[in-house]
RNA sequence: GCCGAAGUGGCGGAAUUGGCAGACGCGCCGGAUUCAAAAUCCGGUUCCCGUUAAGGGAGUAUGGGUUCGAGUCCCAUCUUCGGUACCA
């Protein structure tokens, strides 16, 4: 691509050129500021103007840098943010880092080298790779989840969870003393008798078993080989999303986040919320909301009873057995003292087994259906039934109350167990007429077989039967309306050491007191070793800072009103987990600055009024990032600390960028630079055997990864950021075709060429010539359409309007200084720096990056005459030339006196026609 | 298994509410320029038939349907991608 060799043409618009002007011109930008754009009270800040806040999902910045796949949506944001400036809009677009977590760790751990050395260099390289690309970042907002002054306001909006509760009846988070209030004057019942009389300490765990974020014992997702417990959402087929390494479920007293008592509202609010089908249909599926019923079994001979939850309760005449999960409390009974009837030793045996068992095993034989039964029976409450109790890992704990009425007849797993272990099934739904039924009909239909003397519910459709049976549920205290969540309450702690210390410590007795505001940032300490401690039992990493660990409460910064300042406590060791810095990063950047709160409230009220306007990244974070974030937002804007309940207005989720791989005939990869192209054929160099190519992401192992840096020295920046808007709609993923990218670099050389002589260098004199008509309506339909296409984030089909025109005003020769200076503007969003030059070229002064868009005049788009096509029995047959706006009886007129139409049309009978107007013209004939 | 999205030339992809399928780009073919090449510019390029041309036919995963007219709407099937996985 070098332009230096051939001496008429050194002008020509080329790397050397585009990496030139670049670079002036982005350092340029950096002195003056350009992309700093303040806030409400600083000084030259209009705040009648309107906001538009475009957030991308923040990078976490890994050791290998960028590839071309990470400015995809960087660069879309980009483009719509510099088109709302010069529309007229204060817009605040920043960028930061995403910086603790485990990847950090364990590079760390792999090299030996501190994760704030790496992270901190893996920020720069980001930051210098970004920057070269010409994004209008404000960067003087930028900051990493990893700086003491952000999670400080991290720890501190912890702290407000700690220090609040969820009011069931306003249906809100509230401060926790209006709890304490509450419960002291009556108006909050507790279920634990009278506030008043209970000792001291029953009151203190009363209150912590309410906090928002409260310390549970749960069974956990723990993994061995990670050193710590994860998420459930951090577990996929019982391994680790990250290293897939096994995880085991034991329990452990960990830091939780009560989300539960969200899941309305969560559920609720998606409502309105400009995402994603897809995205807002798997946050619903995810939070899993069901309605239904507790149905209480008696358990015969004995005083006890089972609870169990179900969504059919219009099914209750079909259960022929209950199913304990493996962990049910009764089992534990059951193995003490067994009934008759009870192979204690092979209870024991499958349920030790059953607990034992990684999620991934229990899965495996999913169809198998194992189980055994208890010895004991239950009453079905609506037939007086007795029926078998099993034992069966097909039933989870963690949901409902880990027991379930099982009806064979109707649902699919309870179907397969009863086949397996002989138990009856009794049909009590008819499917509606004309249904095809498999042999296990899960579906709405009309009640059968449901009469004793208890209760009737024959003939009644499903959604009545279930109504029914309800109210006879409540009304004989057998049972209740019940609404069910799939999403459990968010397990905050992890084990690791590259994350957010928690800002709490314990006394030797195990009572947890927060660390005073004050003495905020708890910074994380220093440790020479952070290899995780591969154990059976969990233990934290941050137990090794032994210094830091234990400390006193007042060196803490614990308030003396609660202890002692002289009081040994012991800091918690746990850290939070990855996603904690991510949960209110839009929130901070409106204040990145602000030392004297998490946030200026101003600044807050003023860009997250109505919530951000675009929020861009992939779908990867539809439901876990997106689902916290949401949660922090609703938490903080109950207690006041937020002015709007929703985050993200609009969410929008660019497409992944894949590249070629190469596939042997088994299916294996190949590495790219192990491949040779002969003609047609791709071939592997080391076999001589012929590859067919695929598409697959970009991965290190498949040596396919572009970076950018590599295509900007060949190509420049603009051309970059032109190719990847050009390859495709935004949200559509597409493969990296390194050959392509000339088209768009030759486009920017056309539109240099408009400008300037290739030769000389100089300005053309043509452009003071008088305006061609053609290219000056050309040139409104081309605003127009660039206009149209921005807000819409079709930049693939407003380039290629772009494009139209510039072949058009290049073979037409007339382009004035005037018509140049318009269509800079309006290219200027996808390519600021070419455009930026060319308008300084043209003798503008100032950034074009605050120039006003181009308008255009609706009266150039409409051409003075159309050319239709006619149709004859919809065969497009000829066309025919009429003046806009010509009637519609001179255009038909026009079509069937059209010679070639009127030779088709002999001997024909017109029957019809139809003119759809300024589209087409259909002659019905036979 | 269930849910969702998609399937258009050699390739990436265009195509308001049903109204000229293949915009624009790549590649390819031909030409100009050049000693030559690269670069650039101009023209052509869905497939099939037609020596060329005029012209004709087929065509948006497959098979049906609705309509004057279907890439677009309806039914069934196939394929690919994404999500989810005993949630009672």
């Amino acid at each position: 691509m070098s332009c230096n060799t051939e001496q008429t043409e050194t002008h020509r618009y080329c790397a050397e050129v585009a990496n030139e002007l670049e670079s002036r011109w982005q350092a340029k930008w950096a002195a003056d500021d350009l992309n700093s754009v303040g806030n409400p009270g600083d000084e030259g800040f209009d705040v009648s103007k309107p906001k538009f806040y475009c957030l991308d999902m923040f990078p976490y910045p890994s050791g290998a840098g960028l590839h071309v796949g990470h400015p995809v949506g960087y660069i879309g944001s980009d483009i719509i943010s510099r088109f709302k400036r010069m529309q007229g809009f204060n817009v605040l677009h920043p960028m930061g880092w995403d910086a603790f977590g485990l990847p950090a760790e364990q590079y760390a751990i792999e090299t030996g080298v501190h994760p704030a050395t790496t992270t901190r260099k893996a920020i720069d390289t980001f930051r210098g790779q970004l920057q070269r690309i010409g994004f209008s970042y404000d960067w003087s907002r930028e900051f990493a989840t990893i700086d003491p002054e952000y999670y400080k306001w991290t720890q501190w909006i912890w702290l407000k969870a700690y220090d609040a509760w969820f009011d069931p009846k306003a249906k809100k988070a509230k401060p926790i003393a209006t709890l304490v209030d509450g419960l002291h004057t009556g108006e909050i019942c507790s279920e634990d008798g009278n506030w008043d009389e209970m000792s001291e300490a029953k009151k203190t765990s009363y209150i912590n078993n309410h906090r928002l974020a409260y310390l549970g014992e749960q069974v956990v997702n723990w993994c061995p080989k990670l050193g710590t417990v994860l998420a459930n959402e951090e577990v996929i087929d019982g391994l680790s999303e990250r290293g897939g390494f096994p995880v085991v479920r034991r329990p452990l007293r960990q830091w939780m986040f009560r989300i539960t008592a969200f899941a309305d509202r969560l559920l609720e609010d998606l409502e309105g919320l400009d995402w994603p089908q897809s995205t807002l249909r798997m946050q619903a599926e995810w939070i899993g909301r069901s309605e239904g019923a507790d149905v209480d079994f008696a358990i015969i001979d004995s005083d006890d009873s089972l609870c169990v939850y179900t969504t059919r309760p219009d099914t209750l005449f079909g259960v022929t057995f209950v199913v304990l999960a493996p962990e049910h409390p009764l089992i534990k009974t059951l193995i003490a003292s067994p009934p008759d009837g009870c192979d204690s030793t092979a209870l024991k045996a499958y349920a030790t087994e059953a607990k034992n068992r990684a999620d991934v095993d229990r899965m495996a034989d999913a169809k198998g259906k194992s189980g055994v039964f208890s010895g004991l029976y239950a009453t079905n409450p609506a037939t007086g039934n007795a029926i078998p109790i099993w034992i069966a890992d097909y039933v989870l704990m963690g949901y409902g109350h880990g027991a379930i009425m099982a009806v064979p007849a109707h649902d699919s797993r309870d179907h397969a167990f009863a086949k397996a272990h002989n138990i009856p099934i009794v049909k009590v739904v008819e499917p509606n007429k004309n249904e095809k039924v498999a042999d296990c009909f899960s579906g709405p239909g009309v009640a059968v077989n449901s009469s004793s003397d208890l209760l009737s519910i024959d003939g009644l459709t499903t959604a009545e039967a279930q109504q029914k049976t309800i109210r006879w549920l409540e009304e004989n205290k057998l049972g209740s309306a019940k609404t069910n969540y799939r999403l459990r309450d968010w397990l905050f702690s992890r084990q690791r050491y590259w994350g957010e210390p928690f800002p709490i410590v314990f006394d030797s007795e195990g009572n947890h007191y927060p660390v005073g505001e004050a003495a905020l940032p708890v910074v994380l300490p220093n440790l020479d070793n952070y290899t995780p401690v591969e154990s059976k039992d969990p233990t934290p990493l941050l137990g090794k800072a032994t210094d830091w660990l234990h400390t006193t409460a007042g060196e803490a910064g614990v308030d003396p009103d609660i202890l002692p300042p002289d009081t040994p406590v012991t800091r918690e060791a746990n850290t939070m987990p990855g996603w904690a810095g991510s949960c209110w990063y839009e929130v901070r950047y409106c204040s990145s600055n602000c030392d004297t709160r998490f946030v200026d409230s101003e600044a807050e009220q003023y860009w997250m009024g109505n919530g951000i306007d675009l929020y861009i990244g992939g779908a990867e974070h539809a439901v876990l990032h997106l689902l916290y974030a949401r949660f922090w937002h609703k938490m903080l804007f109950d207690l006041g600390e937020v002015s709007c309940n929703e985050p993200f207005q609009k969410l929008f989720h660019q497409g992944l960028l894949t590249s070629f791989a190469f596939q042997r005939a088994n299916k294996s990869l190949v590495p790219t630079d192990k491949v040779s192209q002969q003609g047609e054929a791709f071939i592997e160099t080391d076999t001589g055997k012929e590859l067919e190519r695929v598409i697959a992401k970009m991965s290190k192992s498949l040596k396919n990864v572009v970076n950018p840096d590599d295509v900007i020295a060949e190509y420049g920046a603009d051309t970059l950021r032109l190719y990847e808007m050009y390859m495709g709609p935004l949200e559509a993923s597409a493969p990296w075709n390194t050959r392509d990218i000339v088209g768009v670099h030759r486009f920017l050389q056309r539109v240099w060429r408009l400008c300037s002589d290739e030769h000389t260098g100089e300005m053309h004199a043509s452009l003071q010539e008088p305006q061609d008509e053609h290219v000056e309506r050309a040139l409104h339909a081309t605003i127009a359409k660039v206009t149209e296409d921005i807000p819409k984030l079709a930049y693939n089909t407003a380039i290629a309007s772009m494009i139209e025109f510039v072949n058009s005003a290049t073979s037409s020769g007339m382009v004035t200084a005037d018509q140049l200076d318009r269509f800079v503007r309006l290219l200027a969003p996808f390519a600021p720096h070419i455009t930026q030059e060319i308008y300084s070229k043209l003798g503008q002064q100032g950034y074009i990056a605050d120039a006003q868009w181009p308008t255009f005049d609706p009266e150039q788009l409409v051409a003075d005459s159309l050319e239709l096509p006619v149709q004859i029995m919809g065969k497009v047959r000829g066309r025919v030339t009429v003046p806009a706006g010509a009637s519609n009886e001179d255009v038909e007129k026009a079509a069937i006196e059209d010679p070639a139409i009127c030779a088709l049309l002999e001997g024909l009978v017109i029957r019809k026609v139809i003119i759809v107007p300024n589209k087409i013209i259909n002659i019905v004939a036979n």
